[in-house]
RNA sequence: GCGCGGAUGCCCGAGCGGCCUAAGGGAGUGGCCUGCAAAGCCAUGAUUCGCGGGUUCAAAUCCCGCUCCGCGCUCCA
């Protein structure tokens, strides 16, 4: 079974299943008030590998990743724009999954919107205040921490320390009981978007849209409840107060990732160094951006830069090369490798192991051709392809279509050559490479990849 | 201030007590192959893992101190 670090009690333990054969997992979206960053780009593709390895393993996955449409930072920028913010909440959520599809992630199974879940908020908000673990304010309802058992288990942190801060902290709800108490429901300002309530109109507070869509969608007690290393505290913290309050089983699991970072520093929005993510996606092959992430461990940071890019590239490069080389050769994958990448996966996700793997089967299946043995490159091939599947490379690139006065350039110098007129060949290579393609004259043939 | 994590070759990054004379990728260099290339293959590269102590028969891996970096304590992937 694989063994995954969880950041409640800080191990790797086996990922146990709730149901089994079956695993249920719920990542915490966007919220959706403007472009994705490229470090929303690791989130979604640190789960995307998490998901189709599962499911290459043969595991029945469900995946639940929400859209938070409104929020204070929506309605704000609606504000400053003189905007709908539910018009800004969809064309972001638009352009988020345009980003994702271009990193070729698969949609997740369900994609809640806060929007969509507000009476049963409301309902669970009610509970919280019929349990007496939640009080009403002039500004909204509040969860009293202090009734909750084991607060602080995913802060790591004392509830005195918690409350010692950093000092900065916001003076919202002056009225409430204890600084880290937070808001399950905001009242709303006149002209701001609201939603009738017992306590006044108003809308939820981003802690309770996440329990409520997970407990809704898969369950009490699923497998996995995961996101950016920045959600631990305290919003994974409240979400699991809330299902603690109520006597709720939540997530057996929970799974952070580390931040991207550039130069040495984080990004984030504040820093101004955002790097857009379809910018990114427009520069790079997106399947560069994935092959760095996997190179990383998913706990560890990692530093982003144009020359890290451009290396992934180049190896992406030796990956499509191998693919092309490869296409026509068809057999078993070698288990043994196999069971060699299971055990690297099933170890917290080790996947810079795993493309160790996969580029000693690369170099496998090149050797093996080199010396005509099509048996042992169609195990290491079949091994290569098997894994890459698994962690979602692409390998190969789209079938390019050779357009014709390419074609026949290259049919004129493969004449030149049966003549060996070498100097005419190399004039028809120089026209061809200007034209943006390279041509590779291999065994079977001049082979021609446009180049990017 | 409190809590958590990190520092490994030219670059990115694995490894987390003996299998480390430290993966893999990229870049470099030399060779094989090629009409020449490209692709591919082979070879080469840290006597060393931020710094200083310590534990151990044995440390990149454990402990203590220091330096630098990041994260959380406030909205954030």
């Amino acid at each position: 079974m694989i063994r995954l670090y969880d950041s409640a009690t800080k191990e790797v333990v086996p990922l146990e299943q709730r149901d089994d054969g079956k695993v249920s997992i719920y990542v915490c979206g966007p919220t959706v008030y403007g472009p994705p960053h490229i470090g929303h780009g690791r989130s979604v593709l640190v789960y995307d590998i998490l998901r189709r390895y599962l499911m290459w393993l043969g595991l029945d996955v469900t995946f639940v990743s929400n859209i938070t449409d409104i929020d204070d930072k929506i309605i704000n920028r609606a504000n400053r724009e003189e905007r709908q913010w539910s018009d800004i909440a969809t064309k972001c959520e638009s352009v988020w999954w345009q980003a994702m599809d271009r990193l070729d992630a698969l949609r997740p199974d369900k994609t809640p919107r806060a929007t969509e879940y507000v009476d049963q908020m409301v309902q669970l908000i009610a509970d919280l205040v019929d349990a007496g673990k939640a009080y009403e304010t002039t500004d909204g309802v509040y969860l009293s921490v202090e009734e909750i058992d084991g607060y602080g288990l995913l802060a790591q942190q004392s509830l005195e320390d918690l409350r010692a801060g950093g000092g900065e902290r916001e003076l919202v709800g002056v009225e409430k009981r204890h600084t880290a108490d937070f808001a399950l429901w905001k009242v709303s300002k006149p002209d701001e978007p609201s939603w009738p309530s017992p306590w006044g109109d108003g809308r939820p507070g981003w802690h309770t849209e996440c329990v409520v869509m997970s407990l809704d969608l898969i369950g009490e007690g699923f497998d996995l409840h995961t996101g950016g290393l920045d959600l631990m505290f305290p919003h994974h913290e409240n979400e699991r107060a809330q299902a603690v309050a109520l006597g709720k089983p939540f997530a057996r699991h929970w799974m952070h990732h580390g931040f991207v970072e550039l130069e040495g520093e984080k990004m984030s929005k504040s820093l101004g160094n955002v790097h857009n993510l379809l910018d990114l996606t427009d520069e790079y092959d997106p399947r560069a951006y994935r092959l760095l992430v996997l190179q990383s461990h998913y706990r560890s940071p990692m530093e982003l830069t144009d020359e890290s890019l451009g290396h992934a590239l180049a190896a992406m490069d030796r990956l499509d090369a191998f693919a092309r080389r490869t296409a026509e050769l068809d057999g078993e994958a070698d288990p043994e490798v196999l069971e060699q990448f299971r055990q690297a996966m099933d170890n917290d996700l080790d996947t810079a192991k795993a493309l160790d793997l996969l580029f000693r089967a690369v170099r496998d299946a090149n050797t093996a051709l080199d010396s005509d043995d099509r048996d042992a490159a169609a195990a290491a091939t079949g091994a290569a392809h098997q894994i890459a599947g698994a962690l979602g490379l692409r390998l190969g690139g789209e079938e390019a279509d050779v357009p014709d006065e390419i074609m026949a350039l290259a049919r004129e110098r493969g004449q030149a050559r049966t003549d060996k007129d070498f100097a005419l060949a190399d004039s028809l290579r120089d026209q061809i490479t200007a034209a943006g393609w390279s041509i590779e004259d291999s065994s079977d043939g001049p082979v021609l990849t446009p180049v990017k």
